[in-house]
RNA sequence: GCUAUUGUAGCUCAGGGGUAGAGCACUUCCUUGGUAAGGAAGAGGUCAUGAGUUCAAAUCUCAUCAAUAGCUCCA
């Protein structure tokens, strides 16, 4: 007999040798129905594998993270099932189950897989699932395996096994479709209710540009017919607060071809938000001492050769722009640290003008490849809220707290409370995409993990994402879809003050060289809008909406009355406009809540008899008739609350 | 940049080898209204661009450009 002991603590004995689905079974049949995996002392395992000794189990279903991954994984291996019959020959890469569902690469040869293809797969997934097939497990050694797959004419997975430690090989076997497989898996297709493949993209073997592009099929499956519904409904849902749309919609940005692309044009309404944004920022920076610059569009080449950024980026940049005369090289600005670290140089200092802090909302120019555009998230000129800080090496740690303040005081005042904290450090194993000695680096990772431990931020460290001169902190926040966006960003450098020889004279009458601090709260204007757009799905808080109130006289006899609130409402600076069409008033409450307008004001014959207003609030809610100072009052302490 | 899909009126989309369609938006007129679409009339498009096939191309083919999804990249 074994000691099986269950997660609220209670323990049970078992036979050696039994499996979590007959446990689950022991406890009830509906449990076992739902059972999809089970974590054994810790490690997710089928819920069909033997268990032959005493430790603790937790029965996985649909509910916990890891079984919902055992169905996604399972499912991908349904996919590859299908391909293989409807597609006799293809070859497979990797299968995983992913955050939100599962994909499967293959190589299908000439063929080429459209959307009505997705519709004949799923069918056959559907068709695979009714003869409830189980997922056999089985163990081979790694040259049976490789004989396996070569035989078959797999070279993916003759790559994938080659790769392996030497020793067994787990093989799943589901249908007739065996797969190199680390598993677990469920124990029988049955299991898996609702199938929706979403989409069919390209992705290179390996994630290697100069290998193979193979065809990955992007898909997600539930339990219950109801859940993928739900799944359905929420990405239209999520499609409806895309900020390209509503950018179009709320007539904030536009593009044109004629202009170029990945070139964003605020219209009058977007440009008003964004200023809001930046008035506010530079209100808070003033208030921790920075210090506004101005600095040019473009700059000489040996500017960035002497940063180093030429060197990474020059090839990927856009063209250098020559002078007709003197043949002089300079390149649109891809950064603005460069000029930044000229401004300190422009004359000496002391350790008493420490820390310097420079800020600049400075417009720069990358040359994106074309594929990577996307709105206004990822563009080839936007504007940094950039800042760059000076400082002694004492002081890094207190200078990098006081930006994370601002970060998060920023994310605050606008609601975003889900973002991630991300440390990015050098990947070791490619020392050469770095600048700047092991010792500066080391230093600057080391102080970052510090401050974040300090501030009591919980974060993730991921290698190889560092800047090419230094760590950062970086503040991840999702899109409507679920996609990640670095936002806001705070990175140590060493490196930089050393190529532009930067210094300063201590206390002790030596010169000593400064530590940079480079920093964003926002990141870029045009990727923060974007962000924030889809987080508020248009609705902007009340300080930051273009136009505030829309003034709705009941017909035309009231514009007179209308125009008298205006004039008001634009004494408390209240921004209001009258809607002046000759429609009736549930056209115009239709048209203002399309706008996303916080309030509409209704004027008509009660309302100038009484000289007062009646309020609406977005979304329908009935404030009732009140006067023009009320209502000035409540739209005031509105606005002055996010301050 | 790569793979796939898409490109028809300002917007959302239908159609499809033989004279270009709808709804909304727009203009004019009627209507003067009470909390999410009042009525009528009108105007608006070389069907992304270029070539090819054809008696005839918006429709079929190819190329180019752009958008979308994903991959790769992201100072």
């Amino acid at each position: 007999m074994i000691d099986i002991k269950f997660p609220d603590g209670t323990v049970r004995q078992y036979n050696k040798g039994i499996n979590s689905m007959e446990i689950a079974t022991s406890i009830s049949e509906g449990l076992a129905r739902n059972v999809l995996s089970a974590k054994f002392n810790g490690k997710v395992q089928d819920a069909l594998l033997p268990i032959n000794e005493s430790g603790e189990i937790q029965l996985l279903t649909w509910n916990d993270e890891e079984g919902k991954a055992t169905m996604w994984h399972s499912s991908a291996h349904l996919l590859a099932e299908a391909i293989e019959q409807l597609y006799p020959g293809t070859k497979f890469g990797i299968g995983p189950n992913i955050e939100n569902g599962f994909y499967y690469d293959m190589d299908l040869g000439e063929t080429v897989i459209t959307l009505d293809d997705l519709v004949i797969i799923e069918k056959k997934m559907i068709e695979l699932i009714q003869q409830k097939q189980n997922f056999i497990r089985s163990q081979v050694t790694k040259t049976a395996a490789l004989e396996y797959f070569t035989k078959k004419g797999d070279e993916y997975k003759v790559e994938l096994i080659t790769d392996l430690p030497d020793g067994e090989i787990t093989f799943y076997k589901c249908g007739e479709f065996t797969d190199l497989c680390r598993g677990p898996h469920l124990p029988n297709t049955a299991q898996i209710k609702a199938i929706k493949l979403l989409s069919v993209a390209g992705a290179y073997w390996r994630g290697d540009e100069k290998r193979k592009q193979l065809t990955r099929i992007y898909g997600i499956t539930f339990p219950k017919k109801a859940l993928l519904d739900e799944y359905l409904a929420f990405l239209e849902e999520a499609k409806k607060r895309d900020h390209r749309k509503l950018g179009k919609e709320l007539e904030l940005f536009t593009f044109s071809n004629r202009v170029g692309l990945g070139l964003p044009l605020w219209l009058p309404k977007g440009a008003q938000l964004r200023q809001r944004l930046e008035d506010y920022l530079k209100k808070v920076q003033k208030e921790a001492g920075y210090l506004p610059v101005i600095t040019p569009h473009i700059g000489s080449k040996e500017l960035y050769v002497t940063s180093g950024h030429y060197a990474k980026y020059g090839a990927d940049s856009f063209r250098p722009i020559t002078t007709p005369n003197e043949g002089e090289v300079f390149m649109l600005k891809p950064m603005n640290c460069p000029h930044h670290c000229e401004i300190y140089r422009s004359s000496p200092k002391s350790y008493r003008d420490l820390p310097y802090r420079l800020a600049e909302f400075g417009t720069v120019y990358r040359y994106e490849q074309s594929g990577e555009l996307h709105g206004l998230t990822r563009v080839r000129s936007f504007t940094q809220d950039d800042a760059h800080i000076f400082c002694s090496a004492e002081q890094v740690k207190d200078e990098f707290k006081s930006v994370i303040d601002i970060v998060l005081r920023i994310f605050t005042a606008l609601d975003f409370k889900n973002f991630i904290t991300q440390i990015s450090v050098r990947d070791p194993k490619t020392p050469e995409k770095y600048i700047g000695s092991d010792e500066n680096w080391e230093k600057a990772e080391r102080e970052i993990i510090e401050v974040a431990q300090e501030k009591g931020l919980e974060y993730i460290v991921v290698e190889g994402e560092a800047a090419f001169y230094g760590p950062k902190m970086d503040f991840m926040v999702r899109d409507a879809i679920g996609r990640k966006w670095q936002l806001g960003t705070i990175q140590v450098d060493y490196n930089l003050p050393e190529r532009f020889d930067l210094d300063y004279v201590g206390a002790d009458n030596q010169k000593h060289r400064p530590v940079m601090i480079h920093r964003a709260p926002f990141g870029s204007m045009e990727r923060f809008v974007a962000v924030l757009i889809e987080h508020c799905a248009g609705k902007f808080p009340l300080w930051l909406t273009p136009e505030q109130v829309k003034i709705l006289p009941i017909s035309e006899k009231y514009i007179d009355y209308a125009e008298k609130v205006l004039t008001y409402l634009n004494k408390y600076d209240i921004r209001a406009l009258i809607d002046h069409r000759n429609e009736k008033t549930g056209r115009k409450i239709r048209d203002a809540e399309l706008e996303r307008v916080p309030y509409m004001i209704i004027v008509g014959e009660d309302e100038e008899n009484n000289n007062n207003l009646s309020v609406r609030q977005q979304g329908g809610v009935d404030l009732g008739q009140m006067s023009m100072e009320d209502f000035a009052s409540i739209i005031s302490k509105e606005v002055e609350k996010m301050a």
